[in-house]
DNA sequence: CAGCGCTATGGAAACGTTTTCAGATGATTT
DNA sequence: AAATCATCTGAAAACGTTTCCATAGCGCTG
């Protein structure tokens, strides 16, 4: 590998001179500057990173500890803050699968001295409290977390609000008897959309029954396998909120082969509104989430308390959950829609925007 | 931030030992080791990456380059790197939204001294020979290149010989005249799989045709889209290949609203099998790729040329695609299925297997 | 022409590790 | 008691940068 000193050597220069040219500083003579780019494009040149991250003791880089990456909603995690981070020229050094604070704690550390800053992803309960007592010096952004943690920002998604705003639309439909298929156990967006669902039936004076609360996991078998437990249940429900979109699409194909007709014996509505929501039968109600601005977020108030203006306060954000109608909840039947909208023109953004 | 000098400090003895320390290195008495552990944990120190790969010049980092995220097919890559990587005690730093070569390039350049090897995936055709051309020198795996690169290894995935056993299956069920809807221009994946889709076609001694083969971009609404075109083409066809399966939802959607039956009147067939695949309705036929596999092996590959037995000899390797059927095809009636299987139960796992 | 300020450049000291080499200590052998 | 040896530890030199400080050259001003 060649370094500042043969590119020095090579174009005649101190490597204090490389370093220059490479930094762009202004007080390089113009024809030096030439020599020293010529040479370093001979000898294919480029400063090495972790040499100057020990000088500088900045890295450009951004360290992500996610519990997971399987599914949309990682994927979307993920790409909001690369956009973000490219665009202010930072790279993105990842770590998934950590299941608890010792896990991610030891993660973080492996990272230390590669990375400016940190977003952390603490799925479960009381995991933000704890890493933040073995983390607390550095510069680190969570999301989603349970609680506000103290003394770092945070940015989340208003599951809370959306679930309860998906739970009360079907109320307002009319239904009285409405199940749900809850997230994995553990789990801070699936307990909270929960708690949005718990609380729509308490604000509309009806009552929670653990036999309406299927078990799942955010998989579309989980949502599969709550259709027997569904059309078990006594009274039978006649609408059903999954936790995730996932989940809507798997109850949506186990009503089908069972032979239960969406929306007119079981409405179903979603959480995420995924691409796939709209090519569904019938089409996915679902409530809408920019999980790529989550991310985006993310990466924008790291960079702040990170940045050259010094430590910024922290900050705590949350994104809005929006329901968006579809058929599948029974609000709109498919004959009162303008079929030509819905065909093959732009029906497909229609309900995008 | 504390140093290993602080360390040395606090428990007593030189830099060298806490560096021993820290590294497993036997030859430290039990005592000695004792005391330093103690004055890490109590001053909470950690060796900074940094310069520990300055002077070591090994990173435990692998430099990931992606075209793109968005969407199952790369976060399923990035799954099953970050799954091998994390086996192997190495961490991904990643970098998307890399159109052309030139970007890949300087890219790259700003990882040197951050990474160990990259895995590049170059979905345009030629990106990878560019690519090669001035990154020779460095340890690297492609993705799905479009030609087997010189001197280096690659991992694809057969999209040939998956788009042609989709057609062949359509043309066995009697199908004569068959659409396409392509993916994007100039992507590799989309070209291969177009390719197999007229591998196909000629081999039954059918004519291709511009009017079969529609335009799309990998998209839900890139699927919507496409049904004017499949319906307006003269003769109609009865049967159509999407290049991936957000498409083919598309498909399904827009031809559900236009009153075409599926797979009575119009057969679909999709690729990826991605999870809700067979939570549309009807079920979705389409071809099975381990696109986490995929990223498994990069990492492995790269794993092997990297690691301490020196550069082993540079490999190619092919991941079969596999047509799963089900119900969009039109060979299995959904009647002629055991009900109760494809009910609640294990469903589900039934055509995963 | 002495003195001054400005610009372009070089020398050298950091940055925080790992690792080689040598030395100290104490135990064992002759 | 001297010699050998094994074991543990420390001093110091890398690794490839950035950056502070110094200085050489040069055109102005007075």
């Amino acid at each position: 590998m060649t370094t500042i000193r043969d590119v020095a050597r090579a174009a005649g220069v101190s490597i204090a001179t490389v370093s220059r040219v490479f930094n762009g500083n202004p007080r390089v003579g113009e024809d030096t500057a030439l020599r020293v780019w010529d040479a370093a494009g001979e000898l294919d040149y480029w400063p090495n990173g972790a040499a100057r991250s020990l000088t500088t003791s900045r890295t450009q880089t951004l360290g992500v500890l996610l519990p997971d990456l399987y599914g949309d909603f990682f994927s979307e995690v993920i790409r909001g803050i690369d956009q973000a981070a490219r665009r202010a020229h930072f790279q993105i050094l990842l770590s998934s699968s950590h299941a608890d604070p010792i896990e991610i704690v030891a993660a973080a550390r492996a990272m230390r001295g590669r990375v400016d800053g940190l977003i952390i992803m603490a799925s479960d309960r009381g995991t933000a409290e704890a890493v933040l007592g073995f983390l607390g010096r550095q510069p680190l952004v969570f999301l989603n977390p349970y609680l506000d943690p103290d003394g770092c920002s945070a940015v989340s998604i208003d599951n809370r609000a959306g679930g309860r705003s998906a739970v009360e639309h079907l109320i307002a439909l009319g239904h009285r008897v409405i199940a749900t298929v809850r997230g994995p156990e553990g789990n801070i967006d699936a307990e909270e959309r929960l708690g949005g669902y718990r609380d729509a039936l308490a604000g509309a004076g009806l009552s929670a029954s653990p036999q309406l609360e299927l078990p799942g996991d955010f998989t579309e078998t989980a949502g599969f396998r709550a259709v027997s437990g569904l059309l078990a249940a006594v009274p039978r429900p006649t609408a059903v909120f999954a936790a995730n979109d996932a989940m809507a699409a798997g109850l949506l194909g186990g009503l089908r082969d069972a032979g239960v007709a969406v929306p007119g014996e079981m409405a179903v509505v979603g959480f995420d509104d995924i691409g796939v929501a709209r090519c569904l039968t019938p089409p996915l109600t679902s409530v809408r989430v920019d999980v790529c601005e989550l991310g985006r977020r993310a990466v924008q108030l790291l960079l702040e308390t990170v940045g050259p203006d010094g430590p910024a306060p922290c900050r705590r954000e949350v994104l809005p959950a929006r329901l968006v109608l579809r058929e599948s909840c029974g609000c709109r039947s498919r004959t009162e829609l303008p079929v030509l909208a819905r065909g093959a023109g732009d029906s497909g953004e229609r309900d995008r925007i």
